[in-house]
DNA sequence: TTTACATGATTGTATGACAATCATAATGTC
DNA sequence: GACATTATGATTGTCATACAATCATGTAAA
């Protein structure tokens, strides 16, 4: 059990909460932060805020401009889909290593996430959808014995977020998504380090595929 | 050419001569960082030093602790071998996706980087190995068409640039590393993505050999 | 030796200030 | 009216200062 307790400073917490407000979609891709404002929305001082986002602006959720300041990052297409290929290999990765360490009780865990997925995703339940499929991927990726693998997925998998949000609203991915993760603990339970990245390579191809259909770059004016 | 002439901020200046200092080794790991010095020595504000470090934390070139401050990022072996391995993936990836598409003017440029640190080892000059093998590198990663992979890398390596520093001194070494780039080379000139892929794995496996023989954990008291 | 307390150093946070820069409205000129 | 120029205000970048909270360490007491 992890009993540690660690100081929650001022400037993490806003840290944290501005990460949360841009991954959740409700600040959106290229609009800006102006400093007043969220510090007076949030509370906090200058200080404090200007050292979040440097921090967020190093994780490249959001792009500072001198003489401007911070704005939400957009990304291109091209930079998406080279997410995705990426985020294929280090997956396909991480499954394989999984596959052969993976032990009993890590299996009946994923079993048990893949369970709650499809139930949320009968349910039309978006919030059990996120938090199943995330246990599922959290026990590969902590599992797998490669913690950087995790570690960059993570990074990864937070600037491409609001796409999957967007393509997530797609209906029926749900049942393509549960049965390619399915597949990916079938591949597991056997012990198939091939068949586990060939799946999980596969299941990331196909939310890149999600994705593309709903991407808008900027229009045309 | 590149004509952009960007604003040279004093938290950005100040996050890159504290990067070089950490990178260089002038800084080692486990050395702690008090704010109030590096002001002094660096003639800047605590406003601007502690933004300068939060970038660098969310880098993992530092670490925060709370009321305790900064100091240079450790790493175990266990995951110095972890972003090895990662490095392997993704400079393998690189590789294989470079030799689909490399133009004549990249392949020459490698070629020339090769020389280069050939002559550089040759002449014992640790300069000139640097930045020709930077150079050989960077083509490489900036050719093969995914900037993610380059970006990762360049992340990656900075974490384990002081393992780096100290194999290089280990004579010998030199004509290996010279021996694995040209294979990688070949393996590019003839198109040959597989080969480009194992050779640019093996160069890296190679590299990690290395790292492994001189590194020390902390020694025991 | 161990515990308790006192002391000083360092960090975390807030505030106020001001110059530099940017965005935009107002002005003048052709 | 269109365009160039000039004010105007807003925002950012940087600094200095202040102070409470916490940490590190030494000293005194049991």
């Amino acid at each position: 059990m992890d009993l540690k307790v660690e100081p929650r400073t001022v400037q993490v917490q806003t840290a944290n909460k501005l990460r949360d407000a841009i991954l959740s979609g409700y600040f959106k891709p290229g609009q800006r932060l102006v400093e007043s404002e969220l510090c007076e929305r949030m509370e906090v001082s200058r200080t404090s805020m200007r050292e979040a986002l440097r921090g967020l602006e190093a994780e490249k959720l959001i792009t500072i401009i001198p003489n401007r300041g911070p704005s939400v990052a957009e990304i291109t297409w091209e930079e998406a889909k080279a997410i995705y290929d990426v985020r294929a290999i280090l997956e396909g990765e991480a499954a394989a290593l999984f596959s052969q360490c993976a032990t009993t009780e890590q299996r009946r865990v994923m079993t048990q996430a893949l369970a709650a997925f499809a139930e949320a995703a009968e349910a039309n339940d978006a919030m059990g959808r996120l938090t199943s499929t995330g246990r599922f991927y959290e026990v590969m990726l902590q599992g797998c014995g490669n913690s950087i693998i995790s570690e960059l997925l993570q990074g990864l998998v937070a600037r491409i977020n609001f796409l999957r949000a967007r393509s997530m609203s797609n209906p029926g991915r749900d049942k393509y998504s549960s049965t390619e993760m399915r597949r990916i603990l079938k591949a597991i339970e056997k012990k198939d380090a091939d068949g586990a990245r060939a799946a999980a390579v596969e299941h990331v191809r196909a939310a890149c595929a999600a994705a593309e259909a709903v991407f808008e770059p900027r229009r045309a004016a």
